[in-house]
RNA sequence: GGCAUCGUGGCCGAGUGGCUAGGCACAGCUCUGCAAAAGCUUGUACAGCGGUUCGAAUCCGCUCGAUGCCUCCA
């Protein structure tokens, strides 16, 4: 029995601004389609916290048994740095001001973003296409949009017709922009465009004679437009139409928008059945962004070298601290959330400590059944993760009120919590329990435990001095005693 | 300027017509040799103004403020 039949999920999708009950196209199947990064730089925190909300969504739709395809695309080329008629895409730009070849910058920062993904302990996707192993497959589309009308060619380059597209279509119903709206709109030109209309946008780009990035094509040497990767390596991998395409919320428009184009006027239906957004993480109240330098990068924040945070935080406590917001609100980073999250957080873990030696009973006084429940229509809404969290700490409360005998619980209902603990902090959550010290666990363990006897001894014969003095020397370490009923216990920050 | 979104107690952050999440901080209590940890208790907050309603943080209008997109952006 899949666990899908019994829990019923609801997604927002941003193409209807409604909260859907989801469906997949074939059941048991989800093809998901998440816009990846352009590695022309390392990736920020910013960047992270959208590919996390959809590793957390991947993380909960394979929880829930779904066979599941995800596909998460490297951009390596193609990005206009603007849409003039010079414009020049970033990896070239990078790769000239470096004085390196573009395909040196393209590994780099692939390896950066692979390390900083792993560091967070993502989930690998299913297919990590590239928009340069995918040339041929977008030519192909363009020829087609080409031959449906929908595109012109001029001087080498082919731009997409966005005022022909919406008198069949609706462009902008993704963003809920109307195209005359934007036509009266548009800002004045200053350059000289080949462009019909400012809205067009480019789905191939001749190159100049110094442009190191090229491509032969049927309108010459040249290379692809931004949004049209997306649209063949969903379509080459998961088909015509798919279940949920995700991306950063500034990604809405133009360029989601432009995929919908794109496989409208090529395949003439729209690619997506439900479209979701992860909202952006800010910093200092302003949106984080490599073009305006208001960012901070995930190993600044892991070696605490930077000017806005008070010490270092682990992945893990990063992590947490974005699951506690809901993917499609705005979060703020600063030093006092981290912090709290970070006390939280261990808070959280040291009750898996607990776990294995709690005492159990013929009854249970607490209704695991029910609060499972709770867990799941948590994650069923939408995702919803700030309120799975509260439902986490509920346990919290309970576990620790179990421990000093304050509650019971039967051995049938302490299975049940370990194990609907473990799926959604670890698996679900993709939170990590582990200590930053090197050491081996066991031995460490070993060790505390006879500084613990040792500290007990002392305590039976009075000696304050030296117990104290165990208990503070260990605390230095980031050694925490816990005295209780059942005796002590330790956990390590 | 246009189009959106948002404004919740000291901080972070859920909730969307009545039953007032959660985390962190603070205070009191229990426990303790003293602490810490843990547990218990207390905080009646929803930008402002008006309207709809038996009832609104939640719906509507206006005002103010913030942010995002409109050009590359997760």
């Amino acid at each position: 029995m899949h666990l899908y039949k019994n829990q019923h999920l609801k997604v927002y999708n941003s193409l209807t601004g409604t909260k859907e009950v989801f469906t997949p196209i074939n059941e048991g199947h989800i093809g998901m389609y998440v816009c990846g990064p352009t590695v022309y730089s390392n990736v920020h925190l910013g960047n992270c916290r959208t590919f996390m909300s959809f590793d957390m969504i991947f993380r909960y739709l394979k929880h829930l048994d779904y066979k599941v395809r995800y596909v998460r695309n490297i951009t390596d080329a193609g990005h206009l740095v603007d849409d003039a008629d010079d414009g020049e895409d970033k990896i070239a730009k990078k790769a000239r001001l470096e004085k390196i070849e573009p395909m040196e910058v393209v590994q780099r920062y692939t390896v950066d973003f692979h390390n900083i993904l792993q560091k967070f302990n993502f989930l690998s996707p299913s297919i990590e296409p590239t928009a340069t192993g995918h040339i041929i497959e977008q030519i192909e589309i363009i020829k087609d949009i080409l031959d449906k009308g929908f595109a012109y060619e001029i001087n080498g380059s082919v731009y997409f017709d966005v005022k022909k597209f919406n008198e069949q279509y609706e462009y902008g119903k993704l963003s809920g922009r109307k195209l005359e709206d934007m036509i009266s709109n548009t800002r004045e030109l200053t350059a000289q465009d080949e462009k019909r209309n400012p809205q067009d946008f480019a789905l191939w780009k001749k190159a100049e004679p110094q442009h190191i990035m090229r491509w032969p094509s049927p309108w010459g040497d040249g290379f692809p437009g931004w949004h049209l990767e997306c649209t063949a390596m969903s379509t080459k991998y998961l088909g015509e139409t798919f279940d949920i395409h995700g991306g950063g919320m500034d990604l809405k428009f133009p360029h989601h928008e432009c995929e919908i184009a794109q496989s409208e006027a090529s395949y003439g239906h729209s690619p997506v059945n439900y479209w979701l957004h992860a909202n952006m993480l800010t910093m200092n109240g302003k949106k984080m962004a490599k073009s305006t330098g208001n960012n901070i990068l995930p190993n600044e924040i892991f070696s605490g070298e930077n000017s806005i945070l008070s010490k270092p935080y682990a992945p893990s406590v990063v992590r947490f601290f974005m699951m506690q917001a809901h993917y499609t609100s705005i979060l703020d980073l600063s030093d006092d959330a981290l912090l709290a999250s970070e006390k939280g957080y261990h808070r959280l873990m040291d009750v898996f400590g607990l776990l294995d030696s709690l005492q159990t009973s013929k009854d249970s006084s607490i209704d695991i059944t029910s609060w499972k429940q709770k867990c799941y229509d948590a994650m069923n809404d939408d995702f919803n993760t700030p309120i799975l969290i509260a439902n986490l700490f509920e346990a919290v409360k309970n576990i620790n009120l179990i421990k000093e005998g304050k509650a019971s619980i039967s051995a049938r209902d302490l299975t049940d919590l370990k194990e609907t603990m473990n799926s959604f902090v670890f698996d679900v959550l993709g939170l990590e329990r582990k200590s930053d010290g090197n050491m081996d666990s066991d031995k460490l363990s070993g060790v505390v435990s006879l500084l613990i006897r040792m500290r007990e001894e002392a305590r039976a014969n009075k000696d304050f001095a030296t117990s104290d003095n165990i208990r503070d020397q260990l605390a230095a370490l980031g050694i925490q005693l816990k005295d209780g009923k059942e005796g002590t216990t330790f956990s390590v920050s």
